[in-house]
DNA sequence: GTACTTGCTGAATGGCCAGTCAGGATGTTA
DNA sequence: TAACATCCTGACTGGCCATTCAGCAAGTAC
């Protein structure tokens, strides 16, 4: 019994190897193209435990979502922390749409993620959940703006919305490779229309590394 | 040989249900969902002449979504030359968005293309087809605005783009029933941005039937 | 020691489904 | 008339793949 806590640990950590390698293969493949064979190869183990442990696929979908959930919480939380003021957080949050992890990819996966919400009652809460979270980012970055009065907005929610949406928007031509449309395009697009919808002073504050570190 | 022309007739009018069955079974049950049997009931024929016409179901896929292209382009035609005048006009894209088609289930339909376009080749010439004519309507339309002096933009393809993207953003959330967007909201908030990017003075253009008649 | 639990494996099973194929119907050519 | 083309059908086949399962290993309880 003495090691008991630590014989169970390793189980724990294959469960979690697993669903990281669901979240890596889905990446790769999307939800419709992701075989338990290859969630248990990536993982480096046999398909039968991919099953033991989740049930069925869909059970490891599920489950990987809610790792998902987690992690962007954690790293988005640790991003925000990274830069202070809302200008420069605002304008961080800007670069950290368009390069979030390995963007493109990322955004795949967000893509395969509403598309499964579309049928599929786990990935339809986790992405409500991820997208509130987010929203709820951006919204707290805006009221510390308004608050010091360097943002105005006559309608911060609605402000909100329309950045949280115009991101995403952006982030589909991001992730399809839309001739023209670049992460610096997405990131000065973003950019600006944030500008426009907070009365920001565009002066000294549109580029310029002159506030908060860079990312990561 | 006289009725030829009426015979050679038939085969094509089934192809075409045929194509317009593999719509609706896609925007039911998804690319990934999609059976050939399925396909073959809604078009109310045999599975063999699915095949028999398309070669595999992908083909049909990939027929299918030429005939939409081209559906989507003369709607947009129609739709756009019932109203008259830049105000009145972007007004109708606003609206046209968030009622487009039976709107939720059009919108789940570009999601899936948005996904199949990531990895299938045929789907992303179809999807960057589709969006450059829309964003070329978009841009007509501002364009004519620009021009009688009513909307103002530095930048207008920026904007252009920024409008197109977030139609997409906020046509994520409608299509996935998100809770709090409605197709009030959808038009409004967009409405809201167009105003702000175009500079359009709000009076008397926010609302109001004064503009054109309404859509179909 | 034996019995039992947990974690794990990979071979076997069984269902699903795209694509094939033999053939039938209708029309056309010569 | 026969030969041939086009369109169409639906039964069949073969492969893929999620899930099941018999069993092994290692620990723990008694």
């Amino acid at each position: 019994m003495a090691n008991a806590a630590l014989a169970a640990k390793a189980p724990e950590e294959r469960r979690e190897r697993i669903l990281r390698a669901t979240i890596a293969v889905v990446r790769e493949r999307g939800f419709a193209g992701a075989r338990v064979t290859d969630i248990a190869l990536e993982a480096g183990t046999s398909q039968g435990l991919v099953l033991y442990h989740f049930g069925s696929l869909a059970g490891a979908f599920a489950a990987s979502l809610t790792l998902l959930e987690d992690e962007f919480y954690e790293e988005l939380e640790r991003n925000l922390s990274e830069v202070v003021g809302p200008v420069p957080r605002l304008r961080h949050i800007a670069e950290l749409g368009a390069g979030y992890g390995p963007a493109v990819g990322d955004w795949r996966l967000w893509l395969e993620l509403w598309v499964r919400a579309i049928r599929d009652e786990d990935a339809r809460a986790a992405r409500e959940s991820l997208d509130t979270r987010w929203r709820g980012a951006l919204r707290q970055v805006v009221d510390e703006g308004l608050a010091s009065g360097v943002f105005a907005a006559s309608d911060p929610k609605a402000s909100v919305l329309r950045l949280a949406a115009l991101m995403d928007g952006l982030a589909i031509q991001l992730a399809l490779a839309d001739p023209g449309m670049t992460t610096g395009k997405f990131t000065e697009l973003w950019w600006q229309s944030a500008v426009l919808e907070l009365g920001i002073s565009s002066v000294n504050t549109a580029k310029g590394p002159q506030g908060g570190q860079k990312k990561r």
